[in-house]
Formats: structure tokens, sequence, C-alpha cells
DNA sequence: TTGAAAGCGCTAACAG
DNA sequence: CTGTTAGCGCTTTCAA
């Protein structure tokens, strides 16, 4: 069925193409028997709005790119939501593009972002990317950036974080109240800016309560089929106490590793950093740092939206609070 | 700073634009020289096509719609991914919508994605949704049309879902064979087609294998928040042994619910129908028949890509097949 | 092998 | 209040 048009309404109403876009787009300037009339028929004959053209014609697409570097189980999902429920209220659309961690993927995304005109572009980072030669590409073309979560800190762009810091730090202090005396952190991607961070606070804190350095350890997981070795050889070397979890995705392994081994809750504390549903999920509830992805997602769409609409074009960096989550 | 146009490059290499378009696309038409300054100028003067402009022309937009009632933790990432693998495969981009489980706003949804002039539609129907007509208003404009896992049964749209019968009955099976003599099901919203099915699926098996009504019960937890007493309630009432949980959503809580009142794992067995990673991560592990976004949302769109290229115009209902997996 | 020109659907001057 | 018209960036006939 062929698609109908502004000028077959036109040619139906016998009215010329530019009234009818003026009733259709509520302009004043015109008399409310003809707007209804227009209406009535768009209705009737089905009328959609071909967007490419309109914004083609209006050189703006109303489009916000949200790119990411792959998908997860409870960060990305909310973040998303984030995303969508901000920019939605303004009438945007999403087009979501993933790089799959890979830096080159991520650069012809925003070639991608360029050549649909997108309005804003929001970007979590690929762990591998250190040129940011393709997001400047983007600002250079006029078109606002914004990094969430997995970031590059310099001053050309805007960022969304939470403090990643003074979370680990305020995790590996739960640990230390409740008596631990042995510490062990579980890490992911050393790359990261975000879990060099975590790590740091994590460090940082012993070293403020006195810790030494025998007293505590870090392990890395980069890929969690092997992680569970990896793991329960240094906890049964090493006879900790107390274990900070970095993350959910870490978590969702840490956990059933240690209870199959009978050490979690009798000789094992926890407490990580989480988007704030697993932890519940687990027996007993495990304390957490909540790294809200809805706030996140929200946090940086609106930013982004502006620095669109010209409010705030100013390059900031927001690092959003921590709070602590006991089980109850 | 200006965005370069395929004008601007012919009056830079005094070619004209049409020569400039088929260098561009590749058209055999134009000498290997002047293809070559084209490139060079195209890469030199940052020119990017505009996609709208484009499309808008040649009648084709690229963009494929998902439409999501909502986002949850295992299942929706993993289906957003598949489909996502699938269709950039052959160039396409994805445009996303999520409707908040309206179906108002799904019915506006469909309008967007009319008027994206999107070149397929996939989409996760709302639980609330009972009319079809704005389904059926992008397949009269020639939009294949093709719904995954939350979909209604007509002949008029393509389904991907998994058995939902089978899987239910596969899970409850197991239960039976483990020992459990008096089982309850924890289901959710009893709107949904998959959940009625699944509800089918455990009722059918336990009928079959002998058990009286009173050996067995559903119970449908709408609300997380008030879930737990609810569940708790009937649990301690019924003396269950067994439990079949339908979803991973469900199991998040039911899990935690069960390990706090002892119960799990000494006293009740439990079996769920899941993406497949939650029964891993609980400690001891669960048993469940998989049930794979990724799968659900790469045959989906793949089914969807034939029916854009005319390959298979045909009505389809696929189901996907059911697999249990033990504890190791 | 290249150029000229029309037209995709819509908006926005400008004129009446 | 309504009509006329040009033009957004690109592809695609048709001509040269």
């Amino acid at each position: 069925m062929k698609r109908i048009g502004i000028k077959d309404l036109a040619r139906l109403l016998s009215l010329n193409v530019s009234t009818i876009s003026r009733a259709l787009s509520g302009h004043p300037d015109v008399s409310p028997e003809t707007r209804e009339r227009v209406l009535d028929a768009a209705r009737e004959f089905n009328y959609h709005p071909n967007l490419h053209a309109r914004f083609f014609r209006k050189k703006n697409s109303g489009l916000i790119a949200l790119v990411l570097p792959e998908l997860n189980s409870f960060f990305i999902p909310e973040l998303i939501q984030g995303v969508h429920d901000a920019v939605e209220k303004k009438g945007y659309n999403v087009i979501m593009f993933i790089s799959g961690d890979s830096p080159e993927k991520e650069a012809e995304i925003m070639d991608h972002c360029l050549s649909w005109v997108a309005e804003g572009v929001l970007v979590s980072v690929s762990n591998r990317t250190v040129e940011t030669g393709h997001f400047r590409a983007i600002q250079s073309a006029g078109i606002p950036l914004v990094m969430l979560d997995k970031v590059i800190h310099t001053a050309d762009f805007s960022t969304v974080t939470i403090n990643d810091h003074s979370a680990a730090w305020s995790a590996t202090e739960h640990l230390i109240r409740s008596g631990c005396r042995k510490l062990l952190g579980v890490l992911g991607n050393p790359g990261l800016e975000i879990t060099r961070e975590r790590a740091k606070g994590f460090a940082d804190c012993l070293e403020a309560r006195g810790f030494l350095p025998e007293m505590s350890r870090i392990i890395t997981i980069e890929n969690i089929a092997s992680g569970e070795e990896v793991l329960m050889e240094e906890v049964i070397r090493g006879g900790y106490d107390g274990i900070f979890v970095m993350s959910d995705e870490l978590l969702l392994f840490v956990y059933p590793a240690l209870a199959a081994a009978g050490l979690y809750p009798l000789k094992i504390r926890l407490a990580a950093i989480s988007d704030g549903k697993l932890p519940h999920a687990i027996f007993p509830q495990v304390p957490y740092v909540q790294h809200s992805g809805y706030q996140t997602g929200r946090t940086a769409a609106e930013k982004l939206l502006d620095e669109i609409s010209g409010k705030d074009p100013a390059i900031r960096h927001f690092t959003s609070g921590i709070n602590l989550v006991y089980p109850r």
C-alpha cells in the first residue's frame, strides 16, 4: 500500500501543501475548520510524517546515539532505561550501537553517528580505547558528546561516573569495621580507569587504616570461566576473612564459589560495589555501595540535552554520591 | 564547523556532483584516477554521507525498530545483543523503543516506526495489549513485523518464542523425578500468554504424573515488593518440598527468601526457567530449563531480515528447543 | 567516462 | 488566512 504524503492530502482536500504542513504542525495561521479537515483526513488516510524528510529539511535528526561497549546483567539495562526516560521526555529517539569493546568498531560507530546526524552522543568507552580522535571528530562537527560510566578523563569531554575511589574505600572500610583483618580485593579488567580507581580506593583505605602490605592482596579476574580457579586458589592459600568485590559481574561468581567451599558466610565476609539487585538475591545479603545505572544514564542524558539546547555548554565531570547499603 | 557535502566536494574538485556520488558508491562508470581523487578528498575533508538524505531519496531507512515493554536483568540484555548481532551484519542500525508496558505507548511507538520508515519492526508485546490494530497498521504499510518472547499468537504475525508449555513441563518433571511430592508453582503476570502457557505446562505435567489437586498449588507474584510475604506464607502453610519458578526475575527473590528461612536447600528443591546465568550464581546451583535471550533475539532478527529481503514472506512461528541443565 | 537536471517529502520564506 | 516556490543532500535517469 502506497504511503500517503502531504501532497496526497493536499490533492484530496484541494488545498496547498503548505496549508497542510501548517495545519499538521499546529501553526496559528490556519483556520480552525481547515485544521480540522486536514487532521481528519490525516487520520482517515493514515498519514505519518516522514521524519527523514522533515529532519533532512530542518537540519536536525531527533536522534540521540547511545554507544556501549557491551551489555551486562544489571548496570547497563538500568542505564539504558535512564537514558531512555530522559531523552524521551524531550521527544528524542535513541539509536543504539554496541562496540563489542573494540576501539576500531567504536571509531566506525562515530562515523555512523555523523552520518545519522545524531544531535548528541552518549558513549561508554571501550576498555581498550586510548586514542580519542574519533570522539573529537564528533565534537568538531558541533555534536555534543557525554561519556558515562566508562570514561576517559580529559578536559575535553563531559563525564558522568561514580566516585570509584571513594566507593571502593567505603566498601573496604565496612569490612574493616566489621572486624576483618586480612582482605582480598577481587577486580576486573585492569586496563580500565574504573578498575584502577577502585583498586586504588581499596589500597588507600587499607593503608590509611594501618594495614601492613602482607595483610591484603588484589587479584584480577579477566575471564569469568577461569576465574573461579584463580579465586579459590588464592582464597585457600591466603586465609582471608574479608573480600571486596568490585562489581555485580564478579559477585555473580564469587558468591557461589565461596558458598560451595563453605567459606561464605561462615569464615569470610563480603562487600561489593553493585547496582543493588544482586546483593539482595544472595543469602545472607551482601553489604554494598550502590552504583546506580539508572542515575548514571539519566544524569548523562540530561547533561547532553542541556548541551544540545545550548543551556550548559561547559565541560563538566559529574560524580554521583556514594551510599553504603547494609543488609537489613 | 560546517558539514561538508557532496556538492562541496564537487566544487573543490571541479567535478559534477553525480560523479562524486558515483565514485563514493563504487559505481563502475568512473575512472580509477577520478575515484581516487574523490576518495582522498572525502577523507581529507572528513566527508560523511547524510543518511537521511540518502535513504530519503532511496525510500529505505536502514533502520530496524526494536520495541520492548521493559528491560530486565538477564533475558532482555541478551536478546538485545542477539538482535544487534544479526542486524548489524546486514548493515542495519537499531532504533530502540520502550513501551513501559503500556498498550497506548506501544501504539504511539508504532506510529514512530512508520514515521521513521523503519524497514522492519521487532516487538515484544506489552503485557496488557489485547488490540492488535497498531501492529496491523505496520504490516499494511508493507513493513515486516516479527514478535518475539512476549507474543500474541494469531495467524497474522510471525513469532519467536520458546515452547513455554514444554519448558514448564520439563522443569516440573525434574522436580518430580527428584522425589518431590508436593509442588508449588511461582508465576508472574497472569495476563501474559507466557505465564498461562507455563502455568499450563506445570499443571499438565502434574496431572499426567498422577498428582492429586491438593498436592500442588500455583501462586502469582505480580509485585516483587510484596511478593516475599505472599510466598513465605504459602510455603509455610503448604509444606511443599519442591518449587517451580517461572523466571529469573522471580528466582531472584524466591531464592533468598527460602534460604533465609532455612528451607533451601534442606527442605525444598527448586527448578526454574532461566536465561542461564542466575542459577549458577546461587548455591547450591538450581536446575533450570534454558530460555536463551540471545537465541530468541537472533532468530527473530534473522527472520525479519529474511522477510525484508523478500526471502521468507510466510508467517511462521518459531519455538526453540528446550534443554534442561542440571547442576554439575 | 562525465555532466545536467529532476525529484524524493517536507518546511519556510515571500507574496497575495 | 492561503498559495507559490525554492531548496535541504543525495541518487538516478538521460544526454553528451
